[in-house]
RNA sequence: GCUUCCAUAGCUCAAUGGAUAGAGCAACGCCCUUCUAAGGCGAAGAUGAAGGUUCGAUUCCUUCUGGGAGCACCA
């Protein structure tokens, strides 16, 4: 029996390596009179020279490839055209099963993402991480997963006390009902207020300290430095400016001398530039309210019934907050793990470790890891295990629920997506397990992923710079509506409009590979037209309307076999060549792990479909034969399929109208 | 100071060690009597610097320059 095929390089790579006993890697050829090629020196024995091993492979070659492929040859490459039929027979193939040219993987693993703090609503940063995490969900699925999503709620701590103690003193009994205000955004709100209060509680304090001498002296040599670097700074960066522009590096002719002092300027005054945060890290310890947010805590964790009580009330609003937008993003967690129920677990680990000399006891009384030590890190590194009060930390937590994910869930695999920030953290805690000789720690991976700038820089919740999830996907949705409107289109549902708005975030944040930062400009960044989510949506809108009209005016189906050698457009075949790409695209995704290749196939695929429906109309009687209609009719079919597939693989959802 | 990630067109981003480095936005010129112009076509525009490995380097290695992030009792 026949095996069927979902890889013509699959079919190239095999007739090459029966034919020549290596196989070579088949890229898509970068030239116009070829489909398919791969470059002759991997066929290269010695010294042997290119040309002759070129023309002996092509004698080889040419007796082993299928029907409907030719060879040829340009410079090093030996390359391929493919018949139009044997791609539509394949493209058929994956249309009809998206993952058959896919091994599948039959594990079970778990994707942790989100993870939010309860106490203000979710930013930007949480949008990619939830963009990251759904697609990689999504995608893993495909790939034969059996996947579980999992959330880990930093619902307990210092900071959740900051927003509780903010609304003991001035909420006077108000809450999301009586105020119509989201529950995040409420609680979100008197985190901010506590913030301000602070800022202000400890302005005096901070003006003594200031007048301290050794404060004084260093305020003034940082003044002192900035008006002294000032002009150096600027200059410089007009002159790279300049370079630029002119293409040229001009050469810098001041005196070394003079170089390494004003490098050394640069140095003090970035050490000086944090002589502000420290004051005001001093002044805070002289702070009220702080005393008052750890005198909460401790409560907290005494169980007192009544800060319990606030706090069950306060986190129930986040949460509820939380869900509306999760809903939205069409996000379900099948595991849902809270710091307040795990936070002092762990500590067994730790004391395990410790017995047999893993770790180490610090004179003060804490347990620490030694990262030089045990290896993690070739720099000195120490990690607090547990505190010299017994308590547990942040990665105390995360050695006990690693092993609880592991062990409760049987998983092969565990993924935390997470930001790159954490790097350090991950690396740490992976090492340490491994360190405990735990086996399975190999299984564990950290999707890390770059952080999302404004135009302005770092987005920070205390200077109200965030870009918050909630206004932004309303801002999208009601930006689609006017859009819909200006085209004629008044009726668009809100529903419809929604998903338009966040196919277009959801788009740009995994156009970018995951681990490179990204700017993120408000006003300009989520566009609707050119390479999109809402242009791809548009392309899918038509590849639908198409297949409908087809079916209202097919009554009786053809049974007649496509006849694909009709297709005689150069786009025809383009197309069918990006259809059958499918299957590469997935295989490369599954040994990357990077979903950002999908969301470039979808664009290219939308795109050539594009390039097609305006150069070949399908359904036009008086301009296209019923035969040659019908074979185009199919790859329509075919491009709704996988294009409906690839979105489905970015968690984007998809309408029928726009 | 140490660790780590990054540097590609005016801007935002692509490119498993392979052919002429691709897109989109912006700017310029065309195309709606044609299945929805959120569209198509055309022209213009780039690998931070210097070495090295290789038949071949945007990709790997070294150094430099410039940016982000992190550096034990927060998470």
């Amino acid at each position: 029996m026949e095996q069927t095929n979902y890889s013509i390089t699959d079919l190239l790579a095999s007739a090459v390596e029966t034919a020549t006993g290596k196989r070579p890697n088949i890229l898509r050829a970068n030239i116009a009179t070829a489909d398919y090629g791969f470059n002759a020196f991997q066929l290269r024995e010695g010294n042997q020279h290119i040309d002759s091993v070129i023309a002996d492979a092509r004698a080889r070659i040419v007796k082993t490839l299928p029907q409907g492929i030719t060879v040829s040859s340009a410079g090093t490459f030996i390359n391929f055209n493919v018949s139009n039929e044997l791609l539509s027979q394949t493209a058929g193939n994956i249309a009809e099963n998206p993952s058959g040219g896919i091994t599948p993987a039959h594990d079970k693993t778990m994707v942790e993402y989100f993870s939010p703090n309860t106490n203000k609503p979710a930013h930007l940063g949480h949008l990619r991480n939830l963009t990251l995490g759904k697609s990689l969900s999504a995608t893993l699925a495909f790939l034969g997963h059996d996947v579980l999503q999992a959330n880990l709620t930093n619902d307990r701590g210092a900071h959740i006390c900051k927003s509780m103690l903010d609304y003991q003193m001035f909420g006077e009994g108000s809450t999301p009902e009586s105020t119509g205000i989201k529950g995040d955004h409420f609680v979100g709100d008197y985190y901010v207020k506590y913030e301000k209060a602070l800022q202000k509680e400890i302005a005096p304090i901070v003006a003594e300290l200031r007048k301290k001498p050794e404060n004084a002296a260093k305020l003034a040599r940082k003044a002192e430095l900035e008006k002294e670097l000032k002009p150096i700074i600027e200059r410089e960066k007009a002159q790279q400016e300049a370079d630029k522009l002119a293409k040229k590096t001009t050469k810098d002719t001041r005196a070394p001398e003079e170089k390494m002092k004003i490098k050394e300027l640069k140095k003090e005054l970035e050490k000086l530039g944090k002589i502000d945060e420290e004051i005001k890290d001093e002044a805070k310890k002289e702070s009220s309210l702080d005393k008052q947010v750890s005198a909460m805590l401790l409560k907290w964790e005494a169980e007192d019934p009544e800060i319990r009580a606030l706090w069950e009330q306060m986190n129930g609003w986040v949460l509820g907050g939380f869900r509306e937008t999760l809903d939205r993003m069409n996000v379900h967690f099948d595991v849902e793990y809270f710091e307040s129920q795990i936070y002092n677990m762990g500590r067994d680990i730790v004391m395990d470790g410790l017995e047999k000399g893993i770790f180490e006891r610090d004179p003060s009384g804490a347990v620490i890891a030694d990262l030089q030590k045990l290896g993690i890190q070739k720099n000195e590194g120490k990690k607090v295990l547990l505190r010299s009060d017994g308590t547990t930390v942040y990665t105390t937590q995360d050695l006990a629920i690693a092993k609880m994910k592991m062990e409760d869930h049987k998983l092969n695999n565990s993924f935390y997506v997470v930001a790159g920030e954490q790097d350090d953290h991950f690396r740490a805690l992976f090492g340490i397990l491994k360190a405990l000789g735990y086996e399975w720690v190999d299984k564990l991976k950290h999707l890390s992923y770059g952080m999302v700038e404004l135009p302005e820089g770092q987005m920070k919740s205390r200077e109200g710079t965030v870009v918050d999830v909630d206004d932004l996907l309303n801002e999208l949705r009601d930006k689609v509506k006017v859009i819909a409107a200006g085209k004629g289109n008044e009726t668009m549902s809100d529903e419809d409009a929604d998903k338009i708005g966040k196919a277009a975030a959801q788009y740009y944040l995994l156009s970018v590979r995951p681990e490179s930062g990204m700017k993120f400009d408000p006003k300009e960044s989520v566009n609707f037209e050119g390479k999109t989510g809402p242009y791809i949506l548009y392309q899918y809108v038509r590849t639908g309307k198409i297949l409908e009209q087809a079916d209202l005016l097919e009554t009786a189906q053809t049974k007649t076999p496509v006849d694909f050698n009709l297709l005689q457009e150069p786009i025809e075949h383009e197309l069918l060549l990006k259809i059958v790409e499918f299957t590469e695209k997935m295989r490369a995704v599954q040994k990357t792990m990077d979903q950002t290749l999908i969301a470039t196939y979808v664009y290219e695929l939308a795109q050539t479909f594009s390039n097609f429906y305006s150069k070949c109309p399908v359904l036009k009687g008086d301009k296209t034969p019923p035969e040659l209609s019908q074979a185009r009719l199919k790859l329509v079919e075919y491009t709704h399929t996988l294009i409906k597939q690839s979105l489905d693989l970015l968690a984007i959802e998809t309408v029928d109208k726009m």
